[in-house]
RNA sequence: GGAGAGUUGGCUGAGCGGUCAAAAGCAGCAGACUGUAAAUCUGCCGGGCCACGCCCUACGGAGGUUCGAAUCCUCCACUCUCCA
């Protein structure tokens, strides 16, 4: 109760308006939460962070539990304080990393085994010590500790998958103490696991319900059938999150469909990859056609970079390497991510949700043509 | 004046009779990135085509040997090193 609640303002169709409240202050969704693994997110300092103001920001478990450990982050007066942030943080339990270093760990029903991908050492990540980490760290809302699988496994394995994935819920949720537990839906591609995950999830006391494991390598068409699916049968009284999701053109796909809360690394990796989001489509940055360009970024942006440097100032940074490069282009993207944040939530609050969808999504098709 | 070494695609630099339109890196051009092992990765990169193949022009220049040359020989030009 205490540790977060949710408040709904309204909806518009599907989309909704709400609240949540944390122990570092109020989230307004449907919102973005920037990525910063390592407790950074990439590109920023804490301060330039501040400026940008998201409400919410992410780190992740399993590489702060190597790095610098849990017991320094704690010592250290938790990841707010080791940061310098004084916003709301939510973790990932390490579930992904399940995923993504896959090569490295092995899964059994107590847990699972990783070998450090830095030195090899072995680690032991279980659903309660992942919520002891993430709790001892002092998140505000922790993640249960769920397996993430792959694209493209069967529907046997994925239901099996699934099944541990909710043994794993109860024993999170067993463990939850001062942060507040958000449970994770599973499920793949398969729409009859994606519902009884749902029915499994949400009859817990979680206070908050993901939807897990997608944008692991399907079609996009086969990710919006699943959200499409899954979000509307998710508790309407609980926060909605959409793990690791995704361009903009998603984060509005995916508000229709129901969902509150999103994060994803695509806004922070782009931005040092020198492809930036703008109001009138996605830019190369480093493309010769930016070679002589004064104006800025984008011009309808007020961040800092638009309304500080031009195009072919940004584009010289990134074709030389410069680490202001990143700096510049982070803070727009993650700019660009939280006003269009802004945007979504002001045309939901106006009950002109849709013809702002409409005209958005009509916007990028013209772009890509 | 003498003795050596060298001249390869925008640059650096492999190749030393055929499998070479020529390694690799850089530069250049374009693209990808979705709960971050990513300031990463991929593709193209002499020219032209009715391009998973064909045709031109190509390894300082001009000749020559050979079925076949960036690779061997001759001469020329230029560069570098050492000795006078």
């Amino acid at each position: 109760m205490s540790r977060l609640s949710f408040k709904l303002l309204g909806t518009d169709g599907a989309a909704r308006r709400g609240e949540i409240t944390t122990p570092h202050g109020t989230i307004q969704t449907p919102v973005f939460m920037p990525v910063g693994t390592r407790a950074s997110v990439k590109g920023l300092t804490t301060e330039q962070l501040q400026r940008l103001a998201p409400e919410i920001i992410l780190n992740n478990t399993y590489h702060l539990m190597l790095r610098p450990g849990v017991d320094l982050v704690e010592q250290l007066g938790g990841v707010h304080k080791f940061m310098g942030w004084n916003g709301a943080v939510l973790t990932d339990s390490g579930g992904f990393q399940l995923y993504s270093l896959a090569s490295i760990r092995k899964i059994r029903e107590e847990g699972v085994e990783f070998r450090s991908h830095i030195d090899g050492t072995p680690y032991f990540l279980s659903p309660e010590t992942s919520v002891e980490i993430q709790t001892r760290m002092g998140v505000d809302i922790a993640m249960a500790f769920d397996e993430c699988p792959a694209y493209g496994l069967s529907h046997a394995e994925v239901e099996k998958s699934m099944e541990m994935t909710h043994r794993w819920a109860k024993r999170s949720l067993d463990s939850r103490t001062t942060s507040a537990l958000f449970g994770i839906v599973q499920g793949g591609v398969h729409l009859d696991l994606r519902t009884r995950s749902v029915e499994a999830i949400a009859a817990l006391d979680f206070d908050g319900v993901a939807i897990g494991g997608v944008s692991v390598g399907e079609p996009k068409d086969e990710m919006f059938e699943v959200v499409n699916h899954t979000a509307p049968l998710l508790p309407g009284d609980r926060p909605r999150y959409l793990m690791g999701v995704g361009t903009p053109e998603d984060l509005v796909n995916g508000v229709a469909a129901g969902i509150d809360m999103f994060d994803c690394v695509m806004p922070t990796r782009n931005a040092r990859n020198g492809s930036l989001f703008t109001s009138e489509g996605k830019i190369h940055i480093k493309n010769a056609r930016f070679a002589a360009d004064p104006g800025p970024l984008d011009p309808n942006c007020s961040c800092i970079t638009c309304t500080t440097v031009s195009r072919a100032y940004l584009r010289h940074l990134y074709v030389n390497d410069e680490i202001a490069a990143s700096v510049y282009n982070t803070i727009h993207n993650v700019s660009f991510y939280l006003d269009l944040m802004r945007a979504i939530r002001q045309a939901i609050a106006s009950n002109s949700f849709t013809p702002f969808r409409e005209g958005f999504l009509s916007r990028l098709s013209r772009e890509q043509t």
